[in-house]
DNA sequence: TTTTTTTACGCAATCGTTCCCGTTAATTAA
DNA sequence: TTAATTAACGGGAACGATTGCGTAAAAAAA
């Protein structure tokens, strides 16, 4: 079944006009007569004419479309995000392709692939869990592939980035806890190939050394699906409560961790804040419906969309190549609520 | 900043060879030798050449691309549908492109107008809670445009619809809350344009009605909206809270409803279910972990949005034009918790 | 009136790929 | 040995839009 939609040529032969002469009338040149130009712009509205975006990519060597790889979007704080890409996508103009890893290696190839077969003149990337090897980025980096990383991003390729103050927000929960009275403080952590993992941990770390509290490294658990999967978080916690001397209070460092963490407390029949504290990196919009409503630390994910994709259009729309990236560091907030605050 | 890629032509002149030489090696054609075929094949590789899609697409007028409508991706109801529609997809060589109305009849318009304009093959929608005018989809239907329906359909326009037994939804969760002991359930309606909003309020009066309750007018109360505005969802409640005879059970009849009623709730200390019980129309994957556990009625998102990808891909890729068109319903599943169901 | 300039348009190449037609040279059939 | 066939490849148009260049007619300048 197909579309047959009205091109310049039905326009140009209709009104015994050169498609020279409609291309350069629709497009208000100062070389067509008014008179003519009146007659075609009248014509082209009364047919409904649209231009062919595809033809003008192929010509302009460019689909004014960016795509985009994350997890899932089924997150919020991804779904958050993709809606601030594309206010500022659609705004100038592009299209916005996602794409979803699964955090999966492979499914991050391959999109990355179809991707980048040059149907899309820029991406957005925040790299899934699983991801240790970072060639298949790197290639398309040194080939002049506009590229922006936002919230996970690669240390060693050279770009824009859009990330969060990751340290700084594990410290300030991990110190929250603290201050609220909590000393046996436990991170159950994402995957270790992450840079956010890693500035998490430091941050968890710092507020403990700070506080001259007891570093202990059993207190730190790592999740290599980012919670994706319920098992490894299970067997995180399980881990945990299984110490000595077992946590009183928990920073979960993601979305998916936070909740799974609820879960297991609520199947181990273990409550929240009573028996362990708890507050988790979460963009999730129900927290405060949940009972004990949940205290988060919440990244700006609508702002951090909107700021990559700006930073990628300059990319893709300068003449010459960028050389100089820039690395933006938002800032996180703080939510206080029941999760992490002794009932009185 | 471009990105120059690898063409047929490059491998041409490398090779001594005419572009159609080239092509028809790259494409296997018997009319090349064996011999030729190797040598082309292995410079194609080793200079890792990728045929471009949107020259191909100007060729073939099509962009092997498809266009999705929904009001929120946030929403985890649509972003499961999204999943299914990418999966099938991109398992056909598809690209799924991805815009939302946020409920406003304008925004889909110009999402319509935007995705139309030939850059997609075809239409996935699921109309916004606002839209009482159908004529923009109409008239592209109209033009012979491929398109389906899914969760939220347009009667009057006959094309393929993939929905749910919202009837059915309706019926069984009121009737039971009627088991249960209730008495006097309210409904907690969405927008009174939509068919999902007219179905759900057959199926739950008729679930009064079956069982011998009143049927009261006041005890249904619609948003506009769909739940997307707090104030909404506050003023109809209050409306319901109000009356004489005030509503011991409440079916929720969207996501967003069912959120913002329990966030209602939550804010006037009316505790849940002691003092109204409440089942929701939900895909929220943390249903489980509030407190009490959340009632809902599920949709099988995800198979939705499979089966709406195959029947636009089916439509897009036959021949001639399609007219015998399905309207598969799909079951809905009811999980009881807490939060219906009394305490002892 | 003649020359120059301007106006208003058409021709054709281009983007990357496919595909319908040739066109050789080798092979087979007569 | 000659005619017919086939294998293997090249030329060039087409998809839809833009754009540099050429040019006829009209207008302005000389």
């Amino acid at each position: 079944m197909k579309f047959e939609a009205v091109t310049i040529k039905d326009i140009a032969i209709a009104l015994g006009l050169s498609t020279s002469t409609v291309s350069r009338a629709l497009r208000d040149s100062y070389e067509i007569s008014p008179a003519t130009k009146k007659i075609v712009l009248e014509y082209a509205e009364q047919i409904n004419y649209r231009p062919n975006p595809i033809a003008l990519s192929l010509k302009e060597k460019r689909s004014h479309s960016i795509g985009v790889i994350v997890c899932e979007i089924a997150n919020s704080f991804f779904s958050q995000t993709i809606n601030g890409i594309e206010s500022i996508a659609y705004s100038k103009g592009y299209n916005v392709i996602i794409s979803q890893s699964h955090e999966s290696y492979d499914r991050e190839v391959i999109d990355l692939n179809y991707l980048a077969s040059r149907s899309i003149d820029g991406l957005l990337i925040s790299v899934s869990a699983e991801t240790e090897n970072f060639s298949h980025i790197q290639s398309l980096h040194d080939r002049g592939f506009p590229i922006v990383f936002f919230d996970r991003a690669v240390e060693s390729i050279n770009t824009h980035k859009v990330i969060v103050d990751n340290n700084k927000g594990a410290f300030d929960a991990t110190e929250h806890l603290i201050k609220t009275g909590y000393i046996r403080i436990a991170n159950l952590a994402g995957s270790p190939h992450l840079s956010i993992t890693k500035d998490r941990i430091k941050g968890y770390r710092k507020a403990i050394e700070t506080n001259d509290l007891h570093y202990e490294e059993a207190y730190t658990q790592y999740c290599l699906h980012g919670g994706m999967v319920y098992e490894e978080v299970e067997k995180a916690l399980d881990n945990m409560m299984a110490l000595p001397n077992k946590p009183d209070a928990i920073v979960a460092s993601a979305d998916k961790l936070t909740t799974n963490c609820i879960r297991y407390f609520k199947s181990k029949n273990i409550r929240i804040p009573e028996d362990v504290a708890l507050i988790g990196f979460s963009n999730l919009d129900i927290a405060d419906l949940l009972s004990p409503s949940l205290s988060v630390v919440r990244q700006p994910a609508f702002a951090m969309g909107q700021i990559a994709t700006e930073l990628l259009l300059k990319m893709i729309e300068s003449k010459r190549g960028v050389s100089e990236f820039e690395n933006r560091v938002l800032p996180l907030e703080i939510m206080v609520r029941e999760s992490s605050t002794p009932l009185k």
